[in-house]
DNA sequence: CTGTTAGCGCATTCAC
DNA sequence: GTGAATGCGCTAACAG
C-alpha cells in the first residue's frame, strides 16, 4: 500500500487535439479562454477531451514560448535553519503569497544561507518573474546580499531595508518603526516616565536602531530631560536578556520603563521583575515592540506596538504585480504605519 | 527614482558558446558539471563569460527538455484569506520548505479556497514535481479535495488528514494527536480529577476528534470512573469561547479540569475563570493542546502537549524526496510523536 | 472559425 | 574534447 510506482505518460495538447479531432492551436485557444475563435460546439467537445484524457498544461513549455513567468521568488537569507519559523517572517510570507495567489501566480520560496549565496550559481537556476527578499545579519553583508540580488536585473522588492541601490529595478519595504518609537517614547513620557531602560540584541538591527532613535526623538520633542540607557543583551534569548538585566540591576537602580526591542524581550525582563517582587506597571513600567495581533489574547497583554507584518507582505505582492505589469515600480519606498497597542504592563 | 523601465536580453547558451568561441553543447557540459568532457582551460574561458554576460540557466528550457521539476507545490485550502498566518500551517511550511531548499528544491505556495478547487482547471496549470496539502474544512469536503488531488497523478503528502484513497501515491502525514491525548489524561488523573470539561469548536476536526479519544483512552485505562464532557463553542475564537463557557458554568458546576482542544481555547477559558476568582489551577486545573515552542515563554505557562509541526514540515519534504528518488512512497502513513509539557496550569 | 508553420532555450545523440 | 542536428510542449502569426 506505498503507492503505485509507473507514471502514466501526460497527455499533450496534440493529444487532446487529434482525440477530439481538432488541431492543437484550437486547443490552445480553448485553453486560454480566446473563445471568440471557437465554436461553443468544438470547445465543449474540447473540454471533454481535456477532462477525459486528465491533461494538464506544462507550464515550461508555455512559460518558454511566451517568455513570461507567473510565480515570483521569495528569498530569506538567514544563517538558522528556521528561518521561516519566525512569526514576523511568517507574516510577511502569509501576506505575499495571498496577494500573490488572488492574482494567479505562486510564491517560490527560497531560503539560504548568506554564505551559500556567495557562490552566485544559486540563483541562477530560478527562473520567476521578480524577487522579494527579506535579509537578516549584519548591515554590511545584507548590503552585499541585497547588491547579488538587484544584479538579477528582475524586479526586486527588500523587507525591512533601504534600498542604496542606485537607481536599480528595487522596491524598499518597511513598518514605520521609527514612528513607532516615538509612539511609545510619547506614551511613556505622558506617564511621567524619567529614565528608560532599552534591552536590545547585542547585533542592532536596521529596524531596532530605528526604534530607539524614535525614542529619543520623542525625549528630545519633549524638552529633552528623560534619560535613555540602551543595554545590549548577548542575544534576545530568554537567558540572554535576563541575564543582561541582572548584571545591570545589581549596579543600577531600577529605571522608570524598560522598553523591550522586541516582545520576547520585554517579556523576559518583565518576569525577572516579577520573580524580584517588583511590581508592573506600578513600580516599573514595561513595553515590547512589534507585537502581534495574535498574540493579543496570551499574558502578560504587553503596551506594544503591533507590527505589519501581513500587510506589508501584501504589500509587497501588490508592488510586485503593479510593478511587472506597468513596467516600474511606483514608489522606491514604502513604509507601513504601525499601530500603538495599549495593554496592562504602564 | 522608481527603477528602470527596460529589460535587458537575457543571455542564452548560444550567447555564452559565441563569446566563449566554443558550441553551445561546451557551455552545457560546463553548467552541468560534466568536466570530464571539458578542458580546464575552456572551462574557465566559459565561466568567465557566463559571470560576464551574466547568465542564467533557462529553468523552464532546461525543464521541459528533461520532463524533470525542480519544486514542489504546498497546496492550502482554506476559506480564510488569511489561512498561513497561523502558527501551525506556518511551522509547517517552514520545515517543508527548508527540507526541500537542501536538497535543491524549491517550494511553491498556493492557496485557494476550497470552491475555487471545484472548478478542475485551476490545478492543471501547476507544473510541480509533486504536491503537499494541508486542507481545512469539514470532514467530507476535505475527501473530496484530496481525492481530486490525487487524480492529479502526481506524488501527494497530506498533513494531519487519513489516506482514504486506496492504493494512490499517497503519504498522509500527522502528529500523534490520539497519544497527546492520552498525555493529558494521565496527567490529569494523577492528579485526581474526576470531571474533565473539554471545549471545543463546534466544527471538530479529526485532529481534535483523536485527542478527545485519547483522553477517553486514558480515563477507560484508569478504571473509567472519570467522566468527561464535551462543550462545543461556536467557533474557537476568544469571544465564543468564553460565551459557551459562561453559558455551561450557570448550570453545572465547576469541574476539576478543564481541557482546551488547543492553546488559545485554553487560555479563553483560563482567563475567565480568572475574571470570576477562580483559581488555577488550585481550584480548577487548566490544560491546552498543540502548544508550540515558541510560545514557551509567553504567560500563562499552559500545560499542553507540543506540536511537532516543524518537524512534521521537514518529513514532509524528506518523504516528498525519498518518494521522487525511490518511484514509491516508504510508508503510506507517518504519525510523529507529540511531547508533553508541565505549565503552571495544572 | 480552424489549420499550418516556426521557434522559444536547452540537452541528448551521434558524429567528428 | 567538441560540434550539428533534433525535439521537448506550447503559442504567435498568418493562411485558409
Amino acid at each position: 500500500m506505498t503507492g503505485k510506482v509507473v507514471r502514466k505518460e501526460r497527455a499533450t495538447i496534440k493529444d487532446v487535439a487529434r482525440a477530439a479531432e481538432v488541431s492543437p492551436m484550437t486547443v490552445s485557444n480553448v485553453l486560454n479562454g480566446r473563445l471568440q475563435f471557437v465554436s461553443p460546439a468544438t470547445r465543449k467537445r474540447v473540454e471533454r477531451e481535456i477532462e477525459r484524457l486528465n491533461y494538464r498544461r506544462s507550464t515550461n513549455a508555455r512559460n518558454l514560448r511566451v517568455a513570461e513567468q507567473r510565480s515570483i521568488g521569495m528569498v530569506i537569507v538567514d544563517e538558522s535553519p528556521t528561518f521561516l519559523a519566525d512569526f514576523f517572517t511568517c507574516q510577511v510570507v502569509a501576506g505575499l503569497a495571498n496577494a500573490l495567489n488572488r492574482a494567479d501566480y505562486t510564491l517560490s520560496i527560497y531560503g539560504v544561507p548568506s554564505a551559500a549565496l556567495a557562490q552566485s550559481m544559486i540563483l541562477r537556476n530560478y527562473e520567476v518573474a521578480g524577487f522579494c527578499a527579506m535579509i537578516s545579519g549584519p548591515a554590511e553583508e545584507r548590503a552585499v546580499v541585497a547588491r547579488r540580488l538587484a544584479e538579477l536585473e528582475q524586479p526586486l522588492v527588500l523587507f525591512q531595508q533601504t534600498a542604496d541601490l542606485g537607481d536599480a529595478d528595487v522596491c524598499a519595504l518597511r513598518q514605520d518603526d521609527l514612528g513607532g518609537g516615538r509612539l511609545i517614547g510619547d506614551h511613556l513620557l505622558a506617564r511621567r516616565v524619567e529614565r528608560m531602560l532599552v534591552v536590545t540584541p547585542r547585533q542592532i538591527w536596521p529596524a531596532v536602531e530605528s526604534r530607539i532613535a524614535g525614542l529619543r526623538d520623542s525625549i528630545a520633542a519633549a524638552g529633552g530631560h528623560a534619560t535613555l540607557t540602551v543595554l545590549p543583551a548577548n542575544s534576545e534569548s530568554f537567558a540572554d536578556v535576563q541575564a543582561a538585566l541582572s548584571t545591570y540591576l545589581e549596579t543600577n537602580p531600577l529605571p522608570d520603563a524598560v522598553v523591550g526591542a522586541n516582545d520576547p524581550i520585554a517579556i523576559a525582563a518583565m518576569l525577572l521583575l516579577n520573580d524580584r517582587a517588583v511590581r508592573v506597571p506600578e513600580d516599573v513600567r514595561v513595553v515590547g515592540f512589534n507585537g502581534f495581533d495574535a498574540h493579543r489574547y496570551s499574558r502578560p497583554h504587553l503596551t506594544t506596538v503591533l507590527s505589519p507584518a501581513y500587510e506589508l507582505g501584501e504589500k509587497a505582492g501588490e508592488a510586485m504585480l503593479q510593478r511587472l505589469k506597468s513596467g516600474h515600480f511606483n514608489a522606491a519606498e514604502i513604509t507601513l504605519p504601525v499601530v500603538f497597542e495599549q495593554g496592562f504592563t504602564t
